[in-house]
Order: C-alpha cells, then structure tokens, then sequence
DNA sequence: TCAAAACGTTGCTATAGCGCAACACTTTAC
DNA sequence: GTAAAGTGTTGCGCTATAGCAACGTTTTGA
C-alpha cells in the first residue's frame, strides 16, 4: 500500500524507514471508481493525493459548458488542486478519477506541518512544486502557436500515456480541440 | 538599490536586518536597456534575478520564426528561466529586457546555498514557485478554449499592466495572435 | 535633423477548426 | 439480454483567425 510511496521518497530525497513510518502514518487509502470526483468547483480542496495506480483528471468548464483539461496525474505522482490547496481558497477546477484508481491522501494541516519539521519533505515538496511549473511552462509553450495536428504530435511526443489510456474526449479536451477535430486529425496522422 | 528587495522579503517571510546585509551581500546590480538580453536559447541559466523597474520577457521561436511569449517580470518581482535554471540544462526560452530595466541578479550556486541555509530563504523560495505555479495554471485555464477577444478580455481583468506599457506585437505573442487580428480586436472592445 | 527602421492599421483572400446532425459501435445498468 | 447511454466518425456549412500587401505614423540612431 505503501511501497511506491516509500520508493519515490527513498529515491527522491533518501529517506530513511523510520521517518518514512512518521510520514506514512499521516496518510490514508481511497479506491476510486471511474468518474468520481476528489473535488468540484466551488469546494476548498484540503489534500495532498499520491496516486498509487490510475490516473486523476484536473479540469474545468466554461460557460458554454466545455470542459478544459489542464493535467492528468498518473501513478507515483503528487497531485492536488493546488491553487485551492495553497489559497485554502474555493478550487476553479475539478478533480476526478479519469479511471479506476487507487490514492492515498494526507491532510493539508498534516502535510504542511511535515513540510515544516522534516526537511527531507520540505525537498519533496521544493521538487515537486519545481517539476509542477516545469510541466506547466513546456504545455504553455508546446500548445501556443501551434496547429491542433503539432500539439496532437507534441502529446504523442512528451505524453503517450495520455493518449493510450484515455478516452477521445477528454484528449480533446486536453489538447483544446473538439472532439470531432481530434478525430479527424487521427486519420491525418 | 536593495530596498525593493528587502521590502519583498522582509514582508514575505519577515526577515531581520542583519539577515538581510547576509543576503544582499550576493546580489548585483545590473541596468539593461530596452532589447538587451539576460539569456538566449540554449544558454544555460546560472541566476536568479529580482526586477526592481522595467520589465523582463519570456520568451521562445516557433520553426516558422514566430515569437511567443510566456510571462513578463515587473516590478518587484523575481524571475528566471526556471527549467534551464533547476535543471543546469540549455534554456528553451529567451529572458529579454523588454523595457529599460534594472535588475539585482545572484548567482544559481549562492541561491540554492542560502535556500539550504536560511529557512526564511527556503520559504521566500517555496513561495516564489507556489505563485509561479498558480501564475501558470491561470494561464492555461485562462487561454485554453477561449477566442482571442475573450483573452484580451482575460488580459485587461488579470494584467492591466501589460497592455498598458507594452507594444501591440509583444503583447499579441503572448495572447497567441497576430498583430494583425490584436489590431482588429482592439477596435471591437 | 533626417533617413531608415519599426510599429500599427486595414482590405482582401485563404483555411483551420467549430458546431450540428446523422449514424454505427461499444459500454453500462437493470 | 436488452434498452439506454455514451463514444467515435464523418459530411456540410460557417466563422474566427492567419497571412500578405499596402500605407501612414512613430521611434531610433548617426
């Protein structure tokens, strides 16, 4: 249950198993079933999530009701609304298990206060917060300037999972487009 | 010269004086006129900089030559080409002063030095990455499935600055049009 | 101070991607 | 097992935006 959480801290910042035994203590498990939400729109999101298996979709919707996809979370990543997270602030976005997933989750309160006392976690967090950005500066300049078709390239390119693993439509809700435009450009492909 | 920075700090985390002289003691001044650059692509980041007048812009090429711009540092406001700089790896982006600037600089090395040294720098850090990060996502939320008049709109809501001390081609590479349609657009407002 | 360069605007045409409707295929739920 | 819901594909017309050219205005630099 623990194990990966334990291998991405060992090898992110060598951690040792007792204080992997303090940290582990603060988080529990949550099965998740396909389209259920860990947080909506409007809700103050209060967790760090680590997931274990599946993947978890952060997203939004406009006006006229379409959803935006901003990231996908995938096994042995951190993931949280973390603007809402941060702000202790109501979430523009929501969070749900885009597949049958498995996460464990720790307490804002509990994770700041790890971040607090044990360096070890004030490095994971850095680090996280560090690849969090890195992740959102390469989609910012893979997506602007280019056609649907190069964005779609760029995805096969930085991620194929997401495109192996998910549904049509959440893709296109990924890369901007619609769903009737993706299809097409799979047949261009 | 260091009183923008000391403020920032001293009002982020609460810094003492005699921390600050510690602190100061690594930056350098620098005055950059308008066009002069901080970095070019594939040069390799080695500082952090603090803008205290002006404007830094971020920045790559397409293929096609085409420019497209990420985000602009005013102000009191610290900033780099956090991949290249995390990373030690080539930059993909270009930094640009993209008004007469001046700008306090400190080398990657004492950085990170005073980020393991002084918990107060640690969180001024952890700080700066936090509200990178939410700068980020609002950005692909605010972009993402929008027409180019609802990102003007979005522009004038969240960064009035930026239209109002900036050329009409900078600002056009960073709401992702031409010249030409931001032209057009500004007459429908 | 004057020439050259850069910038901003506008007309025209071309095109990428949208939105709707229709339909087949797949998955879900009772 | 079957009905219902969701998913993926495709045709068609429409619209937003790109791209080019032309031209006036502003800025720059020797």
């Amino acid at each position: 249950m623990f194990d990966q959480l334990y291998s991405y801290l060992k090898n992110g910042v060598g951690i040792s198993p007792e204080q992997f035994d303090t940290i582990s203590g603060y988080f529990e498990q949550c099965s998740l079933k396909k389209g259920q939400f860990l947080l909506r729109v409007g809700e103050t999101c209060r967790h760090m999530y680590f997931v274990n298996t599946g993947c978890i979709r952060f997203y939004t919707t406009n006006q006229e009701g379409h959803e935006m996809t901003r990231y996908f979370a995938f096994e042995n990543k951190f993931g949280t609304a973390l603007t809402s997270f941060i702000n202790e602030k109501p979430s523009m976005e929501f969070m749900q298990s885009a597949t049958s997933s498995e996460v464990l989750k720790i307490k804002r309160k509990d994770f700041y206060q790890l971040v607090d006392e044990m360096p070890e976690v004030s490095s994971v967090y850095r680090n996280m917060l560090e690849q969090a950005y890195i992740m959102s500066q390469q989609r910012i300049y893979g997506f602007q300037g280019y056609s649907a078709l190069e964005r779609l390239k760029w995805l096969m390119a930085h991620h194929p999972k997401i495109l192996s693993k998910l549904s049509s439509k959440v893709i296109a809700s990924y890369l901007g487009v619609t769903q009737y435009t993706l299809s097409r450009l799979k047949s261009e492909l």
